[in-house]
DNA sequence: AGGCCTTTGAAGCAG
DNA sequence: CTGCTTCAAAGGCCT
């Protein structure tokens, strides 16, 4: 391993194995009323303290760990969302394998108020009510529970690294709120808590993988578990509903609950595609649909979802996503790490649940395979468009152009010439939430840091290209984000299956429809 | 009823 | 190797 993180730096990234983590709880100080609404459920939910224990990392073991339950205190793990912590068999266990200490309860409900972020974090000190509500900055929560990120960024690179910004703002800015040299701070020594509830059915995360037990709600039961590899229970892997029993038969193995599956059916998926055999070959049919495993942009909008419908009154999920994009942008690499890291258990564990499966398997799916984006014109078209219309009436620009960014490229080419970045074309996102607004008048603020060639990597490969040249020979170096290490399957991969260790970033630098980076030489 | 929108990241495929 | 495409979630909107 070419990077100090290696699976021995999983081990010491923050939490000692065989210490225990006492999860630090974010409570809101707020007096708002906004916590009236789920102070009931605050009260009733502080009622458990999980800790988090991980014993010695061991090849082909390579997470193995023990939940504890404990009273009064309601957990946050730093993003995770709390809940109502029901004791299960699995609150004491020791799974060979992927068991993730991100106890999930509750299908991830979450304790504290959603709305209260009007009042957090921006309210207290300009910052971003991402971050530490009430003014609890002091200490940081545990950094992923036991799961240490990829590395420690240097609070200069974590305040000047921004991204290659997405969307546009008024004046042109992005709200990268890690501008702020408060915000920095903060970004260097915080992990975003989650401190709104998910509601259960926009909750916490889907069961991605087969569930079929029905708990106690059927309307829950089939996101707020899901199943361990073991296939026995316990912790399900990061952060979606972590109690997970053991499914019925194999074929509940390959049953997925989605509410797109299920959407506009009462029918569950799992006997939908018998339903719709009508349409579908029987040869699908007879394959069950494994879904993707979420990565971390998923993940993370799994869990803020519920937070952002809070704070909008918008229920549109593709102006809910972009708002998620934005935040997802100026989270704190830390925080990303955190996802990144599970995004990265969920491949794993569901590569180890799923050996034989492969994304190709959906993409060939019965399914009516969704348009070709363009590619009839080929990349000509979206060169048509720029050149057509120019970049000052993008607004002209056909729908696809508009979509991929294209005129990202061809502005950040031009930027780049000129050493410096400018902004993508997006359809423009009128913030939603106070702290959204701040977000954009923290960027306009800090304009000038996001604009530098520094703050346009794109996340977050694109760190990487630039980490080095923000981060002093010193600081630790980032891990090698190679492409090499990232699939798990790879016969090359250090991360392969079996392993854990802290190296979770996906790709280096990889280029993205309007999401490219610039490589700095 | 089912696709679209919208986001990022992962993976597969084509050239 | 690079670039493109699709899919994963979500839910209102649109055809």
């Amino acid at each position: 391993m070419p990077h100090a993180h290696s699976s021995s730096a999983a081990s010491s990234g923050g939490d000692d194995l065989g210490s225990t983590d006492e999860v630090k709880v974010f409570k809101d100080e707020g007096d708002g009323e906004d916590e009236k609404r789920s102070s009931e459920n605050l009260l009733e939910e502080k009622s458990s303290l999980i800790d988090w224990t991980e014993s010695e990392e061991k090849s082909g073991e390579p997470y193995s760990g023990k939940l504890s339950v404990k009273s009064d205190l309601s957990p946050v793990f730093g993003f995770f969302s709390p809940g109502k912590f029901e004791p299960h068999p699995a609150a004491s266990f020791n799974m060979g394998y992927l068991m993730a200490p991100y106890p999930y309860p509750n299908g991830g409900a979450h304790p504290l108020p959603v709305s209260m972020t009007g009042k957090m974090g921006l309210s207290a000190g300009g910052g971003l009510s991402l971050f530490c509500p009430g003014g609890e900055l002091g200490q940081p929560p545990p950094a992923h529970m036991g799961i240490p990120p990829p590395y420690q960024l240097d609070s200069k690179l974590a305040a000047g690294l921004a991204r290659t910004p997405m969307y546009p703002f008024p004046g042109g800015t992005y709200p990268y709120p890690m501008l702020s040299p408060e915000m920095s701070q903060v970004a260097a020594s915080w992990h975003t808590p989650s401190m709104y509830p998910i509601s259960s059915a926009a909750s916490g995360f889907r069961s991605p993988y087969p569930t079929s037990l029905p708990i106690t709600s059927s309307s829950l039961s089939s996101e707020l578990y899901r199943f361990s590899p073991t296939l026995g229970g316990g912790l399900g892997l990061g952060l979606g509903p972590a109690l997970v029993p053991p499914p019925h038969s194999k074929a509940d193995l390959f049953t997925h609950h989605s509410r797109s599956q299920e959407k506009g059916s009462s029918s569950s998926s799992a006997e939908k595609p018998a339903d719709s055999s009508a349409s579908n070959n029987k040869e699908q049919n007879k394959k069950p649909h494994i879904k993707k495993p979420l990565n971390a942009f998923m993940l993370y909008m799994k869990e803020m979802r519920a937070k952002v419908v809070a704070e909008c009154t918008l229920k549109e999920s593709a102006a809910i996503n972009q708002i998620l994009g934005r935040r997802w942008h100026a989270l704190g690499r830390e925080e990303q790490a955190k996802y990144y890291e599970l995004a990265r258990r969920e491949r794993q564990l569901h590569m180890q649940l799923y050996p034989d499966w492969s994304s190709r398997a959906n993409t060939q799916r019965g399914k009516k395979r969704k348009r070709k984006q363009e590619t009839t014109d080929g990349g000509n078209n979206l060169k048509k468009c720029r050149a057509r219309y120019g970049l000052d009436q993008q607004n002209q620009w056909c729908k696809p152009c508009r979509r991929k960014k294209k005129c990202v490229r061809y502005m950040e080419a031009l930027a780049a010439a000129a050493g410096t970045v400018s902004l993508p074309m997006v359809t423009p996102q009128s913030p939603c939430s106070e702290e959204d607004v701040k977000l954009e008048e923290l960027s306009d603020a800090s304009s000038d840091e996001a604009d530098t060639p520094l703050n346009s990597a794109s996340s977050p490969g694109g760190l990487s290209a630039l980490s080095s040249l923000a981060s002093p020979a010193s600081d630790p170096p980032p891990p090698p984000r190679n492409p090499v290490g990232t699939n798990p399957r790879d016969a090359n991969n250090p991360l392969s299956v079996g392993q854990l260790t802290s190296q979770s970033w996906p790709r280096a630098a990889q280029a993205r429809p309007g999401h490219e980076v610039i490589s700095v030489s």
